[in-house]
DNA sequence: CCCTGTCGTTCCGTCCGCCGGAACGGAAGG
DNA sequence: CCTTCCGTTCCGGCGGACGGAACGACAGGG
């Protein structure tokens, strides 16, 4: 029963301003409360079964999304006769559908970038031999559009499409340094920094200092700040317009990467996001026009 | 290049909303014509974005769907507060959502075997120097899940997620043969076979002749009949009870792979179908459980 | 620069299609 | 077998979506 009903529209007042020119305030962090509940409901659905959830019945999901049996059994008939939920083969359950990941295929974050990083990851990779990935951000989460495992037994047990904090991911660094400052400040609004080590930045103040550093020196680290025993190293990746669209790392155990180590993963990690950003457009040379923001 | 996953068809039709009082109609490969017509728009609207279309606005949309602007307008804004839809930089233009994307990779055709086929893909792919893939059954259609690029110059212009003609692939061959025959039947109902070129198959019988061929040898091939010059093999995944999930198969120009070179590389595909099936947790040995369809 | 066509966005009254409680039927398990 | 749980269907009442129309913001050509 979530009743935002107090959405009192209040007559205007004599001014009759009623034309702020920031109607932002979501930016990203904010979901749902909108109206069109089915559509919010749908969606809701479908985000129940991302936490690896394979199939689910209708009795579960009802009690996660907290409605009614009939409500999400006509929520899962409709998606899937649109092709995005599909019944699984034990009576009665679901599962996502294939259409939603030809969907997914199609955003243009990942699809852009997918051809022209192949190459450059690719190479990435073998220079560095450690695990090398494309990323994005997406309200004030890092989510993998592209990767190479490392070849080696230590593999990251992060799978494509998982998110992470940004600020505690050298790729989430890169592209919270770049973002414009209205748009950083509507992202980290709210609540605190999440700390998933000790080693990781919760204060505001320090991130703005270390984005800062991210920015002079143009590539960011990440020591131990994910996970304890985890460092990445990360450069930004720029569309023809000279923004900051995705950032390409490495990350590896920190007995592997030590700080002489992760200067020279700097250096390639920088020379391919270079490279993935001329086949994106970007002309490097065109210094000047190098975007000032922060 | 136009409609591929545009079988959201039958836009609601202004004026001929009539009350039939038969409610039965057949199953299977049914599409919408449900109820909860605001999912129904919803998937329609994300499915507009499909063909490529990168940024869209509203009218445009509008007109796609034969809705009203106000409509499309009030889906969009749900659908971007949803995540699944993100507003482009251009003012008033929408694209597809990071969150799709990662709703798509949690899809369990794709998920699962993400995990189990990246290194024999990638053996497959270095010992026969063709591209390599492995791909899913939706409808009638193909859907390849994970690929392996050609690392010389002739590369298939075909994109992750894309869609092909099951019949006019190996793999999509491989995946109709161990399809339970009824099931196989409600997929291949309706309307006549696609015939993609003159060689194709567009006979049902004929198909039905090739399938049964597809399963006594256990393989399938695919000369110019989705391109010509095109040239695939492909070879069964079976999950852990035994059932053809997924295909694993190779691509290329027909002057490379001739018939005796296709021979082998059956004998590849086959080989990678059972280390992949033996991910999944099937037992090859176990030859008397071996499912008899068809 | 202004004017104009175009498109995104907002508004609002009407009415229809969704909501959800309750009953039905089928599957599993003791 | 009985019991229990769950997926599916049904239906009346009402809340929220629909969509035409007006508004406001751009962009481009005269």
């Amino acid at each position: 029963m979530a009743s935002e009903l107090n959405d009192l529209r209040r007559p205007p007042a004599a001014g009759d301003d009623r034309r702020d020119d920031q109607p932002e305030e979501e930016a990203a962090g904010a979901r749902d409360q909108s109206s069109l509940s089915t559509v919010r409901n749908a969606a809701r659905l479908l985000a129940a079964f991302a936490p690896g959830e394979r199939d689910l019945g209708v009795t579960d999901l009802a009690r996660r999304l907290d409605l009614p049996k009939s409500s999400v059994h006509r929520l899962l008939t409709a998606l899937v006769s649109a092709g995005l939920v599909e019944r699984a083969e034990r009576h009665g359950h679901y599962r996502l559908g294939v259409r939603l990941y030809e969907l997914g295929e199609m955003a243009p974050s990942r699809a852009e970038l997918h051809g022209v990083s192949l190459g450059a990851l690719d190479e990435l990779h073998a220079r560095t031999g450690e695990m090398a990935h494309v990323a994005v951000l997406d309200g004030r989460d890092v989510v993998a559009v592209e990767r190479r495992e490392t070849p080696g037994l230590l593999k990251l047990a992060t799978r494509l499409g998982h998110r992470h904090p940004a600020h505690a991911t050298s790729a989430g660094k890169v592209l919270l340094a770049y973002l414009p400052l209205p748009q950083r400040a509507a992202i980290l609004t709210g609540d605190d920094l999440e700390a998933p080590t000790p080693h990781s930045i919760s204060d505001r103040g320090r991130l703005e200092e270390e984005l800062a550093k991210v920015r002079s020196r143009g590539w960011a680290e990440s020591r131990h700040e994910l996970e304890v025993g985890l460092v990445s190293v990360a450069s930004p990746i720029r569309d023809v317009r000279g923004r900051v669209v995705a950032a390409v790392g490495v990350a590896g155990p920190a007995s592997r990467l030590t700080r002489d180590v992760v200067r020279r993963l700097a250096y390639e990690t920088t020379r391919t996001g270079l490279a993935v950003s001329a086949g994106l457009g970007y002309r490097a040379h065109d210094a000047a026009s190098r975007p000032r923001q922060g």
